[in-house]
Order: structure tokens, then C-alpha cells, then sequence
DNA sequence: CTGAAAATGAATGTGATTTTCAATTTCATT
DNA sequence: AATGAAATTGAAAATCACATTCATTTTCAG
């Protein structure tokens, strides 16, 4: 069994919780860690599928909300459909429209300067969500560029 | 009939897209510019059913998403529902996810620095968005308010 | 080995949004 | 004012992503 450091970090996530270990949830973080970018939990599925075909929607579905709450894995919401990344430093994300590439990107400056601006409000910031929507490099050279 | 600015620039926008001006819609705007805040599409629906009882729910939702190609509205998304707001000045928003208020703000400092970051992936940035999720002041002194 | 607790997964429910379509309305042109 | 093509309306139904149900299976502490 590969990533044996998440397995081992989702072994003790259940241990501390009384939850069990078993192959699906196994199965599933190993897919996710190979899968690279934002996945949705249906394309998850699918990659799961093709192999341990016997390992429902549900339980992919499922499995995801647990990584998240084990800090595996985090939730971003694009375009209305759920996607998960492996869990790491803090980012925000430059997402282009057209193709649907993601670009991560981290700015300090901008991380102080909404601390401070909460602090002005008194606001207790729990998390947050940046997100920059538009055409990449790539997207623009191409034709249709206008607009 | 109120707000003649708003109504002068739907009605622009109607001719110049080959729509038709109806009663419906002047009758959405209306009550949609009176609601202060940001509303969800039901809602604006209790409050122009109250007043036109004959509008149906689709029209409400149409007409919003009218709006925002009209450039009169905006619509968030700060928790699954759809939300909408009267457009004016570019902001971005605390949201509190205890009592639900909603804290807009502006930072140039933020603005800028995001501009230098897209450029420097030499990504055009069309629209943003930028969420700060927490604890309002009000919410944080009240009970329950650890965690 | 055993049984209580947890997990699985197919099916179903949910809630917001979007589409369909027949009837109605708008409005440029007669 | 009358006409009719194109747009709009709105009730109902469809869709979409997400979430839950529940009978069955699996895990794992004792």
C-alpha cells in the first residue's frame, strides 16, 4: 500500500473518532492521492470504479466529507459542483473559465491585510474563500481571445 | 413608479436586446430595489407576491437573472443559495455564519495585489470572488461562543 | 468467536435551480 | 385600432448535485 504517511494520519483520524478501518476507505484515500488537481467526487468515483469496481458512489461521497474532517482533503466549490484537492499550505485560486484550469497561488500581503480588515469589524474569521475567475495564458493566444 | 433611473436602464437594456418591457418585470425591479440587503430569489418572491399576487416563481427567477445581464443586480452564493443584490461599487464580503449577517467591505491594497498576481500568471481576471466566513462581534459575545 | 456498533451501497429523498410548453402579452407594422 | 410574429408568462415537470434511509455486511473489542 503506497502513502503509507495518509494512511497511517487516516488510521489514527478513526482510531480517536471510534470509526473503523476498512478496505473502501483505504481503497479511496490511495485513489485520491494519485489522482492530481481538483477532482470532483464523480470523476473520484469513476478513477475508484475502474479499480475496486465494487465501491459505491455513496461511500466515495462519503469517504470525502471524512478526509475533509480528518484534514486530508479540502472542499472548494468553483462552478457548483464540489471538488476536492490534497490537503497543504494555505492558497487561493486563479480559475480560467474556458479551459477549466486551476492555478494556485499564495499572497501573505493579502492574508494580513484581511485579518486586519476583519479585526476592523470585530469578525472572528473561521475560513475563507478567493477566487479569481478568467482566461489563462493559454486561453487568451487562442482564438474567440476577445471579450 | 419609483426608482425611474433603475427603470430607465432596464428599459435600455430591453429595447437594445430586442425584449419586451412587460409589467412583470417592472414590477420586479421595483420591489427588488426596495429590499434591502441581499435577498435569496425566494424571498423576493414572498415579497412581490405580496404585492402582485398573479406573479409566478419562474418570472421572479428569470427576471432576476435579467437583472445581472442588465447589469442592475448581482448574484452570491455564500451558502448554496443564490442571492442577490443591488450593484454598485465593487466589494467583497464577511459573512457570519452564526446569525447570517453579511459585512461588505473594499481594499484597494487587496484589489491591487491581486491584479500583480494574475498578471504574473499572465491570466486575465474577468470577476472574483472574496469571502471571509466567521463570527461576527455580536455572535462572538453572546453565549456559545467558543470554538 | 461473538455481538454491538459502524459502514456499505442501492435506492430514494431533498432543495435549489432550470426547462418545458400551452396560453398570453408585447409592439412594430398595417 | 387591428394584425401577427416573436417574446413572455407561469404551472408543472425535469434536472442536478447533494444528502439520507435502511437492510445487509463488516469491523473489532472483549
Amino acid at each position: 500500500m503506497a502513502h503509507e504517511v495518509e494512511q497511517r494520519a487516516l488510521a489514527r483520524y478513526l482510531e480517536e473518532h471510534s470509526l473503523k478501518h476498512t478496505k473502501q476507505r483505504e481503497a479511496i484515500l490511495d485513489v485520491f492521492l494519485e489522482a492530481k488537481g481538483h477532482i470532483t467526487s464523480e470523476d473520484l468515483y469513476q478513477a475508484v470504479r475502474s479499480r475496486h469496481a465494487q465501491i459505491g458512489y455513496t461511500t466515495v461521497y462519503r469517504t470525502m466529507k471524512l478526509l475533509c474532517e480528518a484534514g486530508l482533503a479540502h472542499e472548494h466549490n468553483f462552478d457548483g459542483t464540489a471538488r476536492y484537492e490534497i490537503a497543504h499550505e494555505h492558497h487561493d485560486h486563479l480559475v480560467c473559465t474556458r479551459c477549466g484550469k486551476i492555478i494556485e497561488f499564495e499572497c501573505e500581503m493579502i492574508e494580513s491585510a484581511q485579518n486586519r480588515i476583519a479585526a476592523s469589524y470585530g469578525f472572528r474569521v473561521l475560513r475563507h474563500r478567493h477566487e479569481l475567475y478568467g482566461h489563462c495564458a493559454e486561453c487568451q493566444t487562442s482564438r474567440h481571445s476577445d471579450s
